[in-house]
RNA sequence: GCUCCCUUCGUCUAGCGGUCCAGGACGCCGCCCUCUCAAGGCGGAAACACGAGUUCGAUUCUCGUAGGGAGCGCCA
């Protein structure tokens, strides 16, 4: 079931909160003089900007998405406007309900919550059927009855002499009246001469030859409005004053300014995002990582980070890396996004994670860390504070996944033992007096901290005439079974004073064996 | 096929006619630091797709070419 929208509940279009302060919808959503007149006057008080973000909802939020969302939002905020969510959901064959949540999931871990909506494009049908209604009317639009075949041939025909496949306007001037036909469509009519001009704010000036148009479907035959028609009342009804989108759409762009006019509406500004690639510069798919932005969380991702990594994916500011998020608010502007495509480069994502594993703070992360330590079975509690672990891993790993994984030892008894590390360090001929030392060094300690724990590493070390790596080499393996590991002092530190002991008894054990 | 868009180091980018034998970041390589691994510090290799114009002068402007991409649906 879905959500309808409090904005576009039954028969509300006059009172809706897009249209409230907007004079153009309110004529819109009039009645009387309807659509086309009257409105030709009117300005949107451009001070507000609104932007929205319509995904359809047949799949997760992808980065490209995401992207796309994180621009629309930053754009809304560093203008002090308004972002809009919007499904689309028209085509119902593959739409889903999971999909919107997917969505809606995604933008609230990102922290891309919308100001308005969802607002759901099936609950407008009324709303479209209406406009097509006073298009038709005014003589902008108009019915055609071909069937599909008719229309497959017309393609044909245009394709092999070269044109571009179009309809031919068999029903442009015939003035068809309605009728019950399963073939009956709403189509444009859209100007035969001239072009369409605008400036795109990433891509630049884009000229457009009405030539290159054909009469468009406003209306399917299955009573439900194409794309191409129902995204313009939206965005009209919901005062959109900034399209911010794929550059996919570049090509939909000049019809759509053609409705605007017919409409008598003002023609909001466009920015035409150019797509993200995958590492191998193709085109992002299931196969090239093209994975919900959930993912990155599951795979250890900040949304900080993925953030921070998808701000300056087509967007910089001088040789800033770091962004916070109010930085990126005061900073950014549509206008200054690249217009070529850009490849999604895992590696660099990894290292803004650190940079923002090393800077948060511990104890934040820490519950973060918590999460993906139950995700792989293991109990918080049942060992170190997270926010410790967080400290001593953070320079180590660029994911809380990784950090989680190497957290295992001090949660988890010694799964198993690197024999080159206990050949190497545990049967060192100076191991068995560290080890002694050490144990009577840290069961004598008063408190238990990194700090009081290096102290007394560095005391064996005195008293013994070794060098740290004497020392810390066969403890480390003692308590982790491995030779690599944090600093010495937290990997004591994190293990606890009891399991501490407890490993490096059972290590003297090992390193006397033989 | 037609229309539109794109093109600086491997990658993300700075550059908006001279400041560029092109700057930063990730990655890579080397050195230093060092209890392992990292992190950190220092240094290095590495790019204006090509060809014409315009100009005293092009990475920056124009036009071609090549190579990528998108669209041409009763899908969004």
């Amino acid at each position: 079931m879905r959500t309808l929208s409090p904005y576009f509940g039954s028969g509300q279009w006059r009172g809706c909160l897009f249209t409230r302060n907007n004079p153009l919808c309110q004529v819109l959503a009039g009645q009387g003089s309807g659509i086309l007149n009257g409105l030709v006057h009117h300005h949107i008080p451009s001070m507000n900007v609104r932007t929205r973000f319509a995904p359809s909802p047949t799949g997760y939020l992808h980065v490209g998405g995401a992207r796309t969302a994180l621009y629309c939002w930053l754009e809304a905020r560093h203008h002090g406007g308004s972002f809009v969510l919007r499904i689309e959901d028209t085509d119902r064959e593959r739409s889903t309900e999971a999909a919107v949540q997917a969505i809606l999931d995604g933008m609230r871990w990102l922290g891309l919550e919308a100001d308005e909506g969802p607002v759901y494009q099936t609950a407008r049908l009324e709303r479209y059927r209406q406009v097509a209604g006073q298009l038709l009317e005014a003589g902008k639009a108009y019915y055609a009855y071909e069937s599909r075949e008719e229309i497959e041939a017309m393609r044909a025909q245009a394709m092999a002499r070269g044109d571009k496949p179009r309809y031919n306007g068999y029903y442009r001037d015939r003035n068809e009246p309605y009728r019950d036909d399963p073939n009956r469509v709403i189509r444009f009519k859209n100007p035969t001469s001239g072009s369409v001009v605008f400036d795109d704010k990433v891509k630049g000036r884009i000229e457009w030859s009405n030539a290159e148009l054909d009469d468009f479907v406003l209306f399917r035959s299955d009573g439900f409005p194409t794309y191409n028609f129902a995204v313009v009342v939206d965005d009209i009804d919901m005062g959109i004053t900034e399209v911010i989108r794929g550059d996919d759409h570049v090509n939909n762009t000049p019809r759509q300014i053609n409705v605007y006019r017919a409409l008598g509406a003002t023609v909001p500004t466009f920015a035409h995002l150019p797509m993200i690639l995958g590492a191998d510069g193709q085109k992002l798919s299931k196969r090239h990582g093209a994975v919900g932005v959930m993912q990155y969380r599951e795979d250890g991702y900040l949304p900080q980070a993925l953030l921070n990594y998808l701000v300056r994916l087509g967007w910089s500011h001088g040789d800033q890396e770091l962004f916070s998020i109010e930085e990126m608010i005061a900073l950014f502007d549509v206008a200054d996004v690249n217009a070529a495509a850009a490849r999604f480069d895992l590696a660099k994502l990894g290292w803004l994670n650190q940079q923002y594993l090393k800077q948060g703070d511990p104890s934040r992360i820490g519950e973060e860390l918590a999460w993906h330590l139950a995700r792989i079975g293991i109990d918080p509690s049942s060992g170190p504070a997270p926010a410790d672990v967080v400290v001593a891993l953070c320079d180590r790993v660029q994911t809380l996944r990784d950090m989680a994984d190497r957290a295992r030892i001090w949660y988890q008894p010694i799964a198993s033992w690197d024999e080159k590390a206990v050949r190497k360090h545990l049967h060192a001929q100076t191991a068995p007096l560290v080890l002694q030392a050490m144990l009577a060094g840290l069961q004598a300690l008063a408190e238990w901290t990194p700090a009081s724990i290096h102290g007394v590493v560095e005391q064996v070390a005195g008293t013994l005439q070794l060098g740290m790596g004497k020392v810390a080499q066969p403890l480390r393996v003692a308590i982790t079974g491995t030779q690599v590991s944090p600093s010495i002092d937290h990997t004591v530190y994190l293990a606890g004073r009891d399991e501490a002991l407890r490993r490096i008894a059972h290590a003297l054990e090992l390193a006397g064996a033989d």
